[in-house]
RNA sequence: AGUCCUUUAGCUCAGUUGGUUAGAGCACCACACUGAUAAUGUGGGGGUCGGCAGUUCAAGUCUGCCAAGGACUACCA
């Protein structure tokens, strides 16, 4: 019994979906395709951990599209491609989860509850959503192996981390610095910049700003002078230490008065900016007296503007800075460098110290203490407060918040510090203007509160060191899009700053540097192997009682030796260890912890717990750079970043060597799709609906992956219908046929010579085709590979190729001809399977096994262990292409010449004329003239040469080739040679050249500079397109119009076939009562009629019982049809 | 504020090294086809190629400026 090919009764992608997951499943599929490439060169993937503590959403379909679409591409060239899964666990995201299921506040931490419990809720936490992601893998036709993720919470992947930051740490790139970050006092924590950068968090507010007068020493500007400074936090102007100019900007000497207190007084401010102080509509008349650069204001020093602390030595002078612009305030900067990024960094750079206070328990710190209040007098250290505080002023002022915020006493409607230090300087005479100003100012996504700049003790990598090295790295990384790599990538790494690596909570990766108290002393631990042997130490030094981990083996890489329930390297447990120094002395741990983003850079080593294990994967480079990654290009400076600098700076390699940055999915009105908006589209909802494979084709074809996707259903279903829906029905109209006539593909090939041309033409697209969707897919632009693969389907297997064929396959016995057909409909087939199942692995299977079942072609039992189509040239005939787009374009126009003039396909016309001159043209169409004939339904096609005149010719320029040999008389030429009269063209034809007079120049033009053709034939229906022109003859002959009324029959009859269920191979016999004319026309064609319609016999009558009417163009015709 | 991306038909997108009628699909309207039929074909309307300026014989394409949308980074008086 032969096998036959499945044919469906209905075709519901979903259901297919569901299918071929669980025959994925049953067959073990994806660790099938791992398997069979044992032994074969790998093909390197890593996988950037995605946080299961959210739900996953549309838009992790698309960037996991895209991984897998690489990694099946690469499985199926013969590559062997791992794909170890992986979760990011750590971090803010999950603290915050844990505080809101459970009610508490970073406060609670250690009261209400307790560090133990708190990162036991966020281990669970962090794995919440894990169920979801699980099955949102498995739906999607995600390959990735889940199994055995790497989980950055593990301890061998913490214990990785160690190793990489001793590295560092031993290269001394880890050092610890005292820097401006942003601080929440409400919160009193620091936050990271990508806190900071949660949507919300910048908002306008409204501060009152001043522009204070600080009086120059000495008497080069006369003795009443003053620099003009603007500032937006008044309440910083006590921590001024220096005032900052720009070099290259100009400065005036300006004399004035003091708005408020009329006396007269000189300023210097930038010149730009004068008009904004300065006027005929100011209250004050003022006079430009001098001028300068910034740099000969540099080293001037000035009075302190509010003396109540003295800050030391070299503090009260004009300092350069490059950033100083002249866009608002005066052109001169008040810099508080202990309240500001930029301040700290040109007064470091100057030499100007900032304004600290030692407190009493020995700290160092601004004149504002961690809840955001100038310090309480009785706080500071007293030898500080009698030496160098001027208790006097000072002690009005102490303990008011900066921001009202902060104090809990307070409302928006009392009287801010700002304002109390605003008006105490205009008091003093030294305010110059006093207004309110609207700006954008960082809040704190928990409290609500503004953010402080804030200076904090943070352990920084020094990858600065390493910025060149990365530079040169990164040029060596194949970005797509390019774009992102120079630009975006290339422009941050260029300006580079310092990594801040510490997070001073509690669920993460903890800095394994212990330190004595006096900071005198410290310790890297980089292994577990370590660490055991520096407890022991202290153990025996008595600094400890006994070692916590001292369950913990050495050497033994088991899971259960690091298993959480034997060792924990999580605060609080890594806290309690006290290691002793060298002297003896106690050394405890710095308690930050590590930013995540060092966690996923790690990624690389740490999910092979290297160099613990698996040393010899990174080291012989057998596992290591990626080929390929792909994630967000909001990852650019996340992941991407954090990866490339962790391999340069401790292997000197990059890390990845293709990486794709994806764009983000929109709604599909282009908003961004958030929860709050309810635009959100749910995966699961998308994928039970249409499936995967039209959701992941979508998403790969209608834009490109770096491009933001506007997300709309409607072209989801859309590919549904056009490419899905094509293919399933190419595919069971060849199952139908092919089960009929019992073809499987057992015959030898028909050889390709012996092959019709239109056979030979598709596989030759097949061919182009493949080659275009391997180039396209090695070069990671899958957009280019999807559309290739869709056009081809639709427009040329299904449009035309089956469309022209449909007689081939239901006609006839089982020939040469026909088994021709059938061989190439089933290449075409199984090779669209092969190619398009990177990317719609779902049904790309679904017909591949169909068609193998029946054929047993590959010994595989699946299109993702099958082996990609390889093109072969010997297949391609770009003349065959040309020819059948000629014969496209032909029977396009022929078409519509028809439609113009109101005649039916199935009317048979005599002939078309085509005018044509090209040879080549010429042979072209001599190859598919039989082609055009059929579909258009004509019987001749003639072509006529040009010179028996009745053709109008006309000459189109060829603008690319004249266009340099003419230049700028090129309008006159074109202009000349289009209105050229026909005898002149003739001639042109003639000569092969002609000579244009332009402008009194000669200028000699060939017949390979213009195109010549014919655009109309007097008296013909004509039809153009390009410089192709056909000509239609619309005379019916008697004869033509009884062939017509014949088919107008065969397609009544053909109709009653399908109305009465006869089977297609059924025979049957056939009456017809029709006028005189109509009866001619039959008798004449009977032949042809029965032949169609498999009739036995056809007769007329002139009455007819039980037959149907019908109506032929006004004519009424009764026909009866029998089963023979 | 800086960097980058996007802007072509009502919608989604193509558009090669600049070359003269700016394309496709969807949607819409009309017609045809009816042994692939919950398919298919043909025709039609629809465009100041975001705007302005420049380079050029020639600009959707190259340059500059501007605008809108988006992303990232930063936050500065």
């Amino acid at each position: 019994m032969s096998k036959k090919f499945a044919e469906y009764q209905k075709f519901n992608l979903s259901d297919i979906n569901k299918q071929v997951c669980q025959d994925w499943e049953n067959g073990n599929l994806f660790k099938k395709s791992i398997d069979t490439r044992e032994g074969y060169p790998s093909f390197i993937f890593y996988e950037g951990p995605p946080s299961a503590n959210g739900m996953p959403g549309i838009h992790h379909v698309m960037a996991r599209t895209i991984k897998d679409t690489f990694c099946r591409f690469k499985t199926m060239q013969g590559f062997q491609v791992k794909r170890k899964a992986g979760w990011d666990t750590h971090g803010l995201p999950v603290e915050l989860g844990v505080e809101k299921k459970l009610g508490i506040t970073k406060e609670d931490i250690g009261k209400k509850i307790s560090v133990d419990q708190y990162n036991a809720e966020c281990r669970s936490e962090v794995m919440k959503y894990t169920r979801e992601w699980t099955l949102l893998t498995k739906k999607m036709g995600y390959w990735v192996d889940l199994d055995n993720p790497y989980i950055t919470y593990d301890n061998k992947y913490i214990e990785s981390l160690w190793w990489l930051l001793k590295e560092l740490y031993n290269k001394g790139l880890l050092y610890k610095g005292y820097t401006i970050q942003p601080y929440s006092p409400a919160a009193g924590t620091g936050l990271s910049t990508h806190e900071l950068n949660q949507p919300g968090c910048y908002r306008d507010v409204k501060d009152t700003t001043v522009t204070a007068q600080f009086k120059i020493k000495g008497d080069k500007f006369g003795d009443n002078a003053y620099f003009l400074a603007w500032t937006t936090t008044p309440w910083t102007l006590p921590s001024n230490t220096a005032l900052c100019v720009g070099p290259k900007i100009d400065y005036v000497v300006i004399k004035s008065a003091n708005p408020y207190t009329g006396a007269e007084a000189t300023y210097i401010m930038a010149k730009a900016l004068v008009s904004n102080y300065f006027g005929p509509k100011k209250a004050e008349p003022f006079e430009i007296v001098g001028e300068c650069k910034g740099t000969d204001l540099v080293g001037i020093e000035y009075e302190q503007l509010i003396p109540w602390v003295n800050p030391g030595e070299g503090a009260f002078r004009v300092i350069p800075g490059d950033y100083v612009t002249t866009e608002d305030g005066t052109g001169i900067v008040h810099i508080a460098p202990t309240f500001g990024a930029d301040d700290a960094f040109v007064a470091k750079k100057a030499g100007v110290p900032g304004l600290s206070f030692p407190t009493k328990k020995g700290e160092l710190r601004p004149m504002v203490d961690m809840t955001g209040k100038f310090f309480l007098l009785s706080d500071i250290d007293d030898e500080f407060v009698k030496n160098n505080i001027n208790t006097e002023l000072y002690k009005e002022f102490e303990g008011r918040f900066v921001k009202n915020a902060y104090d809990p006493n307070l409302t928006d409607k009392d009287e801010t510090l700002d304002i109390s230090i605003c008006m105490m300087l205009k008091q003093q005479g030294k305010a110059f203007k006093i207004e309110k100003h609207v700006h954008n100012y960082p809040h704190c996504w928990r409290t609500d509160k503004p953010v402080l700049y804030y200076p904090l003790d943070s352990w920084f990598i020094k990858t600065t060191a390493c910025r060149d090295r990365m530079i040169e790295l990164n040029k060596t990384i194949n970005w797509k899009p390019e774009s992102t790599g120079t630009g975006r990538f290339g422009k941050w790494l260029e300006n580079l700053q310092d990594w801040n690596l510490s997070r001073s909570r509690y669920w993460g990766t903890p800095l394994p540097i212990w330190r004595t108290d006096d900071g005198s002393e410290e310790i890297c631990i980089g292994s577990m192997e370590e660490l055991m042997a520096e407890i022991e130490k202290s153990v025996a030094a008595g600094v400890m009682s006994e070692n916590p981990y001292k369950h913990f083996k050495v050497g033994d890489f088991s899971k259960e030796n690091y298993a959480p329930e034997n060792i924990d390297l999580h605060r609080p447990y890594i806290d309690s260890i006290i290691l002793v120094s060298k002297d003896g002395k106690p050394m405890k741990r710095e308690t930050d912890l590590i930013d995540v983003w060092f966690d996923s850079g790690s990624m690389p080593y740490a999910q092979l717990h290297y160099p613990f294990e698996n040393k010899e994967l990174i080291d012989t480079r057998s596992y290591y750079p990626a080929d390929f990654i792909s994630e967000g290009v909001d990852q650019t400076r996340g992941w991407f970043f954090t990866l490339h600098a962790i391999a340069t700076m401790v292997f000197d390699s990059v890390a990845f060597k293709n990486v794709i940055s994806n764009g983000l999915v929109l709604d599909k009105n282009g908003n961004k799709m958030s929860k709050r908006l309810g635009n959100a589209v749910d995966p699961f909802g998308a994928i039970e609906k249409y499936g995967s494979d039209p959701l992941r084709w979508y998403m790969m074809t209608n834009s490109a992956p770096w491009d933001n996707l506007k997300f709309d259903e409607e072209g989801v279903e859309e590919i549904s219908r056009k490419f899905f829906g094509t293919l399933y029905n190419t595919y069971s109209f060849f199952a139908l046929y092919a089960n009929v006539d019992g073809f499987t593909y057992a015959e030898p090939d028909v050889p390709t010579e012996e092959r019709q041309e239109i056979d030979r033409w598709i596989l030759s697209l097949l061919n182009t085709l493949t080659r275009e969707v391997q180039d396209a897919l090695e070069s990671y632009e899958p957009t280019r590979a999807g559309r290739a693969i869709q056009d081809f389907v639709t427009e040329n297997l299904s449009n035309w190729y089956v469309r022209l064929n449909r007689k081939r396959f239901w006609a006839g016995k089982m020939d040469k001809d026909k088994l021709s057909a059938y061989q190439t409909l089933y290449t075409c087939l199984e090779t669209v399977s092969l190619l398009m199942a990177p990317i719609a692995p779902f049904y790309a299977d679904r017909i591949f096994r169909d068609l193998n079942a029946a054929t047993g072609r590959h010994n595989v039992e699946s299109v993702h262990l099958a082996t990609f189509p390889k093109y072969n040239e010997a297949m391609v005939n770009k003349r065959l292409e040309e020819q059948m787009e000629l014969a496209q374009k032909l029977t396009s126009l022929t078409l519509a010449l028809r439609k113009k003039a109101d005649i039916k396909v199935r009317q048979p016309l005599s002939h078309v004329m085509i005018p044509t001159t090209v040879q080549n043209i010429k042979e072209n169409l001599e190859s598919v003239a039989d082609l055009i004939k059929a579909e258009v339904n004509v019987k001749e096609i003639k072509t006529v040469e040009g010179s028996d005149g009745i053709l109008v010719k006309r000459i189109k320029p060829d603008f690319k080739k004249l266009g340099p040999k003419c230049g700028k008389a090129m309008k006159s030429v074109a202009a000349t040679l289009q209105a050229l009269p026909q005898e002149e063209i003739r001639k042109f034809e003639e000569n092969g050249v002609y000579t244009l007079c332009i402008d009194g120049n000669n200028i000699e033009v060939s017949t390979a500079d213009v195109e010549i053709f014919s655009e109309d034939i007097p008296g013909w229906l004509v039809a153009n397109d390009g410089n192709l022109t056909i000509a239609l003859d619309i005379t019916v002959t008697e004869e033509l119009r009884q062939e017509g009324l014949a088919r107008e029959l065969v397609n009544r009859i053909q109709n009653m076939r399908k109305q009465s269920g006869l089977n297609i191979t059924d025979k049957i016999n056939i009456t017809v009562c029709a006028d005189a004319e109509y009866c001619r026309a039959i008798e004449a064609f009977a032949e042809y009629i029965k032949q169609q319609v498999l009739g036995l016999s056809i007769t007329t009558a002139d009455t007819l019982e039980g037959a149907q009417e019908w109506d032929v163009d006004g004519k009424k015709i009764s026909v009866k049809i029998e089963k023979a």
